[in-house]
DNA sequence: AAGGGGTGTCGAAGCGCTTCGACTGGGGTA
DNA sequence: TACCCCAGTCGAAGCGCTTCGACACCCCTT
């Protein structure tokens, strides 16, 4: 391995004035500079990133924490983390892949030994036992999702309470008169997860606001179950036509279910899914969808992330507004003119 | 922060012995090595990540490459990646996570920078760049799947060859005499990937050796492309009765497509599909398939990659051999007593 | 001609750990 | 009694880098 040293020897220079030609911290002659950058060049100098680590404090690692919970949408989460890890190199970081079932003890661990610089942490429940270890923590983090009190932490999430909104205005716009929300495994909703709960409370003051039917029920991913589901809510509530589904595994066979149920879609019933754009454009009919934008999610973490590392001071909550695209599976409903 | 000279003093030794006693690498006595431990825990000391990484020429990282390519079916991939992650930290290592897009120049960088130990590199093509720079690297690595030439590498895969051939005897112990594989999208195959090829070559040859027509047609993602692929290859070949597919995301629309040209599964159309055991449960009827034991895979890999730390032989080529479990999209065809 | 302020470079001191060789003292052997 | 050996501990020397203060040197001012 050729080191620092061997640079400065090749070069004819101090270590130090390597040092500082790589970083930039210092001023250098335009003539010793080259001439380092020769040497490194030619000597194919990589500086070893645990004596940089240690000697300057920073591992320019990031942490990044990621769900492996029943019920959770694997390829959202996926595009979240490929987003981070992109943007993460673009400011010259890496990712350090921690599963949250280490808890918070795997977030004191890689804090505490200086594994990394700082943390993403992803799936945040409305009571994270994660949350007050994070305030503690030495070091910035962002959360992506937010907790009850997101007092002191960084959060940015969707704005679920506007998704859930978007979606009820969207089918009493066309007349729909009563709507049901097809959400997450029961599972998720148990947990108290953020999202989940947060779409459902601007479910419910989106319909009251609106003077329709609201009822809401959980899904699980099972054919046999989203049939349960979807027969004993058409049984209960024979008038429904309008549908809010914010599971992405269930769609699929949903469609199914309601073509099995002799329920034409958007026809006989109009249907708003929450999910990524890729997932509403191939079903048939295309859905119309509030889209989940993960990319940007992601990339704004690990801006914010790398802003706070520099000192600066982001926002405690950044909601990114949810935008509804219509599609073909909602249409309007009964005589509009009266509504 | 706590240092080890801090645990020193705390328990009235050398900073050398502290670190006897973390490392076990010297004997200590019972009562020096309990003072050490209470004073560990007292003051709350975390090894520093990086000092130690300097000191011991070890990081305890070690690279994952994970591809972010069109075509790859991403809840397998998550599946490879959790279950390297958790093995990983069985034996005391992280994970750093890398995007295949980073292409052979992040192998050199992670590598040469002693930011990892050894690397795990998922999604390997017959002819993959990546091969040669990790013949030259410094450090171990093993590859889930594996190129054309494995020489000098240490790789672990499904036998794919040996899935495509299972899956063929099982329509032709069935009866079915005109068979095809439904494959991934073109471009997998275009990028040489080894999984989708080898499962192709045990297709043909198994459809030889058994004496049964077996035509095979790659597929895209969306519904229309779904619909036109078999819509083409019912007309090329009407009397197809067996449907191989090796392509998860296609699994719930190609139901509907038969459905829709009016082929009952498994009365008509008998299918297996190569996919996760969870995928195929869900569907109705539950699929006959190929399992892909992707933990057990990612923890080989691992376990194969802390043997070669520790300076141990492993395999060059570990190939996982199938299982096919036949569920209910598989039936008799034919006569058999003649077959 | 003397003084002052940049600019560019160097040397040395760490960063917190591991590891090597050396030392001590107690127990066994000759 | 003299010797040796081993278990247990210590001190010091690095690992490869960053960073701080010091120091030349040159140019400009007065």
């Amino acid at each position: 391995m050729v080191t620092i040293a061997d640079v400065a020897r090749h070069a004819g220079v101090a270590a130090s004035t390597v040092s500082y030609v790589l970083s930039g911290k210092r001023t250098i002659s335009t003539d010793t500079r080259e001439r380092v950058q020769r040497s490194v060049h030619a000597l194919g100098y990589r500086p070893n990133a645990s004596a940089r680590a240690l000697a300057s404090q920073r591992s320019n690692v990031l942490a990044l924490v990621i769900p492996l919970r029943t019920g959770m949408h694997v390829p959202v989460m996926m595009q979240f983390a490929t987003a981070v890890v992109t943007t993460a190199r673009r400011f010259d970081h890496d990712v350090l892949l921690l599963t949250a079932d280490e808890g918070p003890d795997g977030l004191e661990r890689v804090a505490q030994s200086s594994l990394v610089d700082a943390l993403v942490v992803m799936d945040v429940e409305l009571h994270d036992e994660r949350v007050p270890v994070l305030r503690e923590l030495p070091m910035p983090s962002v959360l992506i999702g937010y907790p009850d009190d997101a007092d002191g932490l960084t959060c940015i999430d969707l704005d679920f309470v506007a998704a859930g909104a978007h979606c009820v205005d969207h089918l009493a716009d066309l007349g729909h008169r009563s709507l049901a929300l097809l959400g997450t495994p029961s599972a998720v909703y148990e947990r108290q997860t953020g999202f989940a709960q947060r779409t459902l409370t601007g479910f419910v003051e989106a319909a009251e606001r609106r003077g329709v039917l609201g009822v809401e029920t959980p899904c699980e991913h099972t054919f046999d179950a989203i049939l349960h589901t979807v027969e004993q809510l058409l049984s209960d509530h024979p008038d429904i036509t309008g549908l809010v589904v914010q599971n992405e595994p269930i769609i699929g066979p949903l469609l199914d279910v309601l073509r099995r149920l002799g329920r034409r879609v958007p026809e006989d019933m109009s249907l708003v899914a929450i999910c990524a754009d890729d997932v509403a454009e191939r079903q048939v009919p295309q859905l119309s969808s509030v889209s989940i934008p993960a990319e940007r999610i992601g990339d704004q973490a690990v801006e914010s992330l790398i802003a706070k590392l520099e000192g600066g001071e982001v926002p405690s909550l950044t909601l990114v507004p949810p935008t509804l695209t219509a599609r073909g599976s909602t249409c309007p409903h009964g005589d509009l003119t009266t509504a």
